[in-house]
DNA sequence: CCTTTCCATCGTATATCGGCGATGAACGAT
DNA sequence: ATCGTTCATCGCCGATATACGATGGAAAGG
């Protein structure tokens, strides 16, 4: 048993959670088209209530997708895109390495009793 | 407000959190790497119960990740790898479409309260 | 008939999420 | 000192997710 599930699936599911909200995409996407926001800059213009923001900002944080930095009186949010980079090819990977040198191939074929 | 948030977000964290499960992920390895299973095939690599495992398969269903045929007795599940790659390149859109084709580099768009 | 295998579903218990208002800290301006 | 702004955190709740055992249906084999 468990011998195709992965440690590294853990982290790669921890980063897909953070982005499994349709508020935190569009976070992304505003997080995208500039340098750096502050946390009102996104409420403003999502209909969020101002908490509710920052605990999306709070998990996309915590998954590493966006750096975080506290300058009074604002805030200082930037996306990380290598982070995201590297989330979304853990996924690819999980579905190509059956292909690749060195990869699971897993003996594979099927063993599938279909 | 709402200005940057997008209809098709909701969608894309609909795949997005079917993916977001460890056990999820690694039963789309599982599947990448052979024709098509059926669900016994699953459990009997992964530590999980009989019932869960079915519980994951219809998530990834339900999200449109996995094909899904009751062959009696087994069913049988394969994986979708069009509806995949639809959902990671939605999210990669999402932090590019600042940019044109060719890559992102930051381009920004300023308007950023910093 | 009975038994086995495979599987989806139900019921239940527990845990986590999502949203909000309220609160308080930090700081600039008045 | 008193506002006003910005923001993180807390407490609360309903909703959803997760995992399991139990149940029952559908072949297939005895």
């Amino acid at each position: 048993m468990s011998d195709f599930a992965r440690p590294s699936d853990k982290a790669t599911a921890a980063s897909l959670a953070a982005l499994s909200h349709p508020a935190r995409l569009a976070i992304m996407r505003r997080l995208a088209s500039s340098d750096a926001c502050c946390c009102n800059d996104v409420v403003r213009h999502l209909d969020l209530a101002q908490s509710t923001v920052s605990q999306h900002l709070k998990v996309l944080v915590a998954a590493g997708l966006v750096s975080y930095e506290l300058n009074r009186p604002r805030s200082r949010y930037v996306l990380n895109r290598s982070a995201l980079k590297t989330a979304l090819s853990s996924v690819a990977g999980i579905v190509n390495e059956c292909c690749e040198p060195g990869g699971c191939h897993a003996g594979n074929g099927s063993s599938s009793t279909q």
